[in-house]
DNA sequence: TATATTTACTACGACAGCCGTAGTACGACA
DNA sequence: TGTCGTACTACGGCTGTCGTAGTAAATATA
């Protein structure tokens, strides 16, 4: 096994994505590499989850979009900032997956 | 935040059930009282939940079903006992754990 | 200059697992 | 007699993920 079926980070895409997040703006096409990269190719967001991941997110109030004005003629594109709640959001999900791991890996055996 | 969301161990239900399953059968009432208290009262499954992963892990060959016949006109209960897929299934489980542990990691701050 | 690839999305619908609600049925205990 | 604990089953809704497909501009390659 090499790479991570994403049913498992079922519900982690959102605290990834905001992670990247936290100290700049950034959009769809660079985040997905980012989680590429930084996972070191072993977890590769979908393209339909991510983006529908930014929907649901910003209706919730986790982050705000905006265009980039300074592309010229080019194609824009949607960047997206975290909000506060999107922050409060982040570090909830983050004690909460300390409580998550403590509670699996009592069922692990290595 | 003193429970677990169970949405975020989804996926991992399977492998908790397993996991008790390794030694000795079991059934339902049981698992989730011996889940709670493993779990130290942090994570409670959901009955739905626990009988449909039965239903789900008996048709993909990783448990199988038993009556028991000591109780009398009792009610009966419905015991499950791994199958050696099951035990692959588990350990697999166990390896993907680790390598998404490693991945979350990467996108927590404690 | 023509073509392929990369970038940067959007739309749509299917599916799996979880969960709420409800109901059944037996035994024990007060 | 009624409540509580045990031990399930049925049904349907919801959410997040994913497959497929399509659009379109920018950039690299031939």
């Amino acid at each position: 096994m090499s790479a991570i079926s994403s049913d498992v980070i079922r519900g982690y895409n959102d605290t990834m994505i905001l992670y990247i997040l936290l100290n700049e703006p950034s959009y769809g096409y660079e985040i997905s590499k980012l989680i590429k990269s930084m996972s070191e190719e072993k977890y590769i967001i979908k393209e339909t989850t991510l983006y529908s991941a930014f929907t649901r997110m910003e209706k919730n109030g986790y982050i705000e979009s905006f265009s980039d004005e300074d592309r010229g003629n080019g194609k824009r594109r949607t960047y997206y900032r975290i909000t506060d709640a999107g922050r409060q959001y982040y570090y909830d999900k983050c004690e909460e997956w300390t409580l998550t791991k403590e509670v699996v890996e009592k069922f692990i055996k290595k």
